[in-house]
DNA sequence: CGAACTTTTGACAGGCTTCAAGACCGGTGG
DNA sequence: CCACCGGTCTTGAAGCCTGTCAAAAGTTCG
């Protein structure tokens, strides 16, 4: 295994520094001076790790602070009055997450850990005191929010217009470019939801995700290794051709066969 | 009618500075004193009115400015690379359109009038020196777009869980609510979006949005009057228990029966 | 007043859900 | 080490909600 696996976020104990993790760049790139990033890693607090399943804010608490993932994932979602609830995202290591929190100063969604889920903890008070010195720090917020709306409306396109054919390959290769852009494999990865949650998600029955899984097998477009969560993407050409995503940047593996 | 009707906005004529605009309560509902206000006031553009069709602007734009809208309304639309388009929102009088165009300096939407619509424009270079001395304006921004992710949630709940005639009765209470903020009727207004429009937004068949509305109006839960567009809702206690929504604000008309 | 478009209504079909049962998996304790 | 147990995952059969196709009725506007 020459590429490195999820969750094996290099010497993140609690006493590294912002500067020295192996996230920096990616869960706050932006262009901080060493003095900078000395001010955020004052701030910033690292907590022990959130254990599968534990909830770590629950939709309407009061805001407290934005998290970055330092390894593990969670799911978000909303829940209706009725109780009905959708999940909304699911987040992996070096993501912001709460950040949407700061407007009426209530987390609007849950989260929940997948797995043992490890993060810093950058409270508001400190972050918005911070942030009005720090254009760049603005910037990036405004930049993430940005993105949100933009995958949230992605989203919309999918649970109103694709097949479930089309929502499962949409998420497979999201997932891959996901891991692609921060270095791990885009064609071998975890599925650390269960079916049930990506189901939920897709706003399609457990039963269809199992279904169709079954038949991108048997298509060889996709293979299961050792459990049903372990997955190698096979034939990226046809997952891109029924995903019809927006070029989000740049497919990860190889060109298209033809082209 | 002693209610105000839409589309009417008081006095606006090109003339007219942001101090006077009856919308500016409503589109930028910041805290500015005089001198602020006149600042803002200098950089806005008011444009001649877009024609019903016309294309405001097209996905992958250039990112110009951001848009209030002082009287008539529009859709929002994404469009998947294989041409498949989403309506992803509708905005009316007194809403800020375009915010999400910061991030990557493009349109991520496209925007079309729904009917005759006359806007003041906000150069972003401008907005932007502007935002810089203006925490308060970066906060309404802030806000707009938190706001924005919280409302595109639930719209993928409704479209991952809702039936077709929760669907139809959430998107009526949300613009009787909408409506009713603005001061305009909770219960009678001008939908001015198609059945089209509206069956693509909720995820639904054109078809199958007429049957809705033909089933309401059996049920006496609604009623058109005259033409198609222009609608009373008669049961709104009903509405509400369709909808199952977040109680965004508070029930504008009278309170459940029950309570 | 007619052409083009929107809306409505009906009949039918299909994709996905629901219900049900069995297989598989991971963890626990004897 | 293996049997057991709860939960997850898979697979099959049946049914329903909604989409599709088709045509008529209504609306708009030159």
């Amino acid at each position: 295994m020459s590429q490195k696996t999820l969750n094996s976020v290099k010497s993140c104990g609690t006493a590294v520094s912002c500067q020295d993790c192996t996230l920096s760049s990616l869960c706050l790139p932006i262009s901080l001076d060493g003095h900078d990033v000395d001010r955020l890693d004052a701030i910033i607090k690292r907590g022990r790790p959130f254990q599968k399943s534990h909830t770590i804010w629950r939709q309407g608490d009061d805001f407290q602070s934005v998290l970055a993932i330092r390894s593990g994932s969670v799911k978000s979602f909303v829940t209706s009055p009725s109780g009905e609830e959708q999940i909304v995202g699911f987040h992996f290591a070096g993501e912001l997450i709460g950040l949407n929190g700061l407007f009426k100063k209530k987390y609007p969604i849950s989260t929940v850990a997948l797995e043992t889920t490890t993060v810093c903890d950058i409270p508001y008070d400190s972050l918005d005191a911070l942030a009005d010195d720090l254009p760049e720090l603005r910037d990036q917020i405004l930049h993430s929010m940005s993105q949100e709306i933009s995958e949230d409306q992605q989203m919309m396109l999918l649970l109103s217009k694709k097949t479930s054919d089309q929502r499962l390959a949409t998420f497979l290769v999201s997932l891959s470019e996901r891991f692609h852009r921060r270095g791990y494999s885009a064609t071998r990865f975890r599925l650390t939801m269960s079916r049930n949650d990506l189901g939920n998600f897709l706003g399609l029955a457990v039963e269809t995700i199992s279904r169709i899984f079954s038949k991108f097998q048997q298509q060889e477009i996709l293979r299961f290794i050792d459990s049903s969560r372990d997955i190698e993407l096979l034939d990226m050409d046809t997952l891109y051709e029924l995903a019809d995503l927006q070029d989000s940047v740049q497919r990860p593996c190889g060109s298209k066969s033809a082209s």
